[in-house]
DNA sequence: CGCGAGGTTGATTTGTGTCAATGCACGTGG
DNA sequence: CCACGTGCATTGACACAAATCAACCTCGCG
């Protein structure tokens, strides 16, 4: 009865048994999309919101001169286009990189959701946090060395995984190309793969088949100076609670 | 009775009269912040949001090495923390970089101008602006060389500072040090400093007194690639018009 | 008048990009 | 079932953009 996208939303609100109903419902109904397959190109006029399940899709924009750059990566459990609406034409373009179940969730259904004061919160909560980790991911680019770059969205993928519950072992799937973790850190793929080999060859990363590994999270974490607050995964019962404390 | 609060808000929806006359009303009432002077801190949890009418702010995170990353510019008009409230802590810092003139909008009055429903939607969208900005700031920093970084935020600073009727002559004021322009571009200072001055030297930009002008903003925004679509400068009335002919 | 912050320039180093070749795994069709 | 093609990974040689280090300049201001 539960899917990775009411155990997301568990930490953006204190969700009652009810409301994982009313959140599993909306998200009963998936379809398969193909891996490397358009959702919304840049230019369009979006309508419906969409919503991961299961495998990785991304957010990307293409310059003039063919390179692309991904902006961020939808994990089970993300939504990849809520408010968009309101722009208009959409600035930038949103694409599957491995197989995925989707869901579309058409207007009145948003309308449902924020319509409870609970969920309301947890997709506003999504959102922010969203917007929290492409913050963050300018910070990976625009002040890190390319080695650290990789390390750091490694420890941010790992976390997020492990935070809908599909990385108990300190592993996730190998769902990216080395082009594609150059497009989204950027540095080239030739360096990605060097960069790569450097973290194998310190214990920190390895890719062995088609699962991504970390014997040594800690020091993953450590050398990459990753820290989880901006991605808030902090449970609402506990901030609930702390208020409480304080009155 | 007009502000660059108002003028700005102005593209996210059309307002009518009495909608300027509470957005003027709210903001007022403004303090002035010295230069450098910090606004929120990392890990403070944020109560009221602040607005830029004089001057301009940014957001930043400093890292454990003492570096920094800029990661916006708030110009006037701009608001630094709409709806950072719901996620309790802050996972970044707010400061200005000159002289201020700032508003503080406590919940209260935020709650007030969200029941409105055109201003409602003004400010949804100078949110999603800002964070389609940030998109844009990610793919100029991951994609872009050094001299074609400086030369797109000139564009874009020259875009957003015109769209508030403060850069008619095509010029804006020098509110940042070239330290500053490395951080909010990932480069060095001396990096900086030579792509200055090539930029000068291809006449692109000039620098002088206090004033950056551009004598010639096609060259430089076809040089940097800068296309404005990601700022959804269109006024909403051209919107509505649009939408109603297509019935 | 002298100090300090910020700007400028040169010499040198280094991280990352570019170009090019090779390897490897996997799927497909003969 | 093997041969081939294709997409992706890997490696080496080399080029170049940007960082680093260091000195010096300029200008506003106490």
């Amino acid at each position: 009865m539960t899917n990775a996208f009411v155990r997301k939303l568990e930490y953006g609100a204190a969700l009652t048994d009810e409301d994982r109903r009313l959140l599993a419902t909306v998200s009963a109904t998936s379809r398969h999309v193909a891996a490397r397959a358009p959702i919304i190109e840049e230019g369009e006029e979006p309508s419906d919101v969409h919503l991961v399940l299961e495998g990785v899709a991304c957010r990307y924009k293409i310059l003039p001169d063919g390179n692309r750059q991904i902006m961020a990566f939808f994990l089970p459990g993300d939504i990849c286009d809520m408010h968009v609406q309101i722009l208009g034409a959409m600035d930038h373009s949103i694409g599957t990189l491995t197989e995925c179940r989707m869901v579309e969730l058409p207007p009145e259904v948003i309308v449902e959701l924020t319509a409870n004061p609970r969920i309301n919160r947890a997709l506003w909560w999504a959102s922010l946090t969203d917007e929290a980790t492409l913050r963050e991911w300018l910070v990976n680019i625009g002040q890190r060395s390319g080695i650290r770059r990789v390390a750091h969205l490694f420890a941010e993928l790992l976390t997020r995984y492990q935070a809908v519950g599909l990385a108990a072992d300190d592993s996730f799937p190998v769902f990216f190309t080395q082009e594609e973790l150059g497009s989204a850190t950027g540095l080239t793929t030739v360096h990605v793969n060097r960069m790569l080999r450097d973290l194998r060859e310190q214990g920190l990363v390895v890719i062995e088949g088609r699962r991504c590994s970390f014997p040594d999270v800690a020091g993953l974490k450590r050398f990459s100076a990753f820290t989880p607050n901006y991605l808030h995964f902090r449970n609402p019962r506990h901030k609930a609670e702390a208020k409480e404390r304080l009155i």
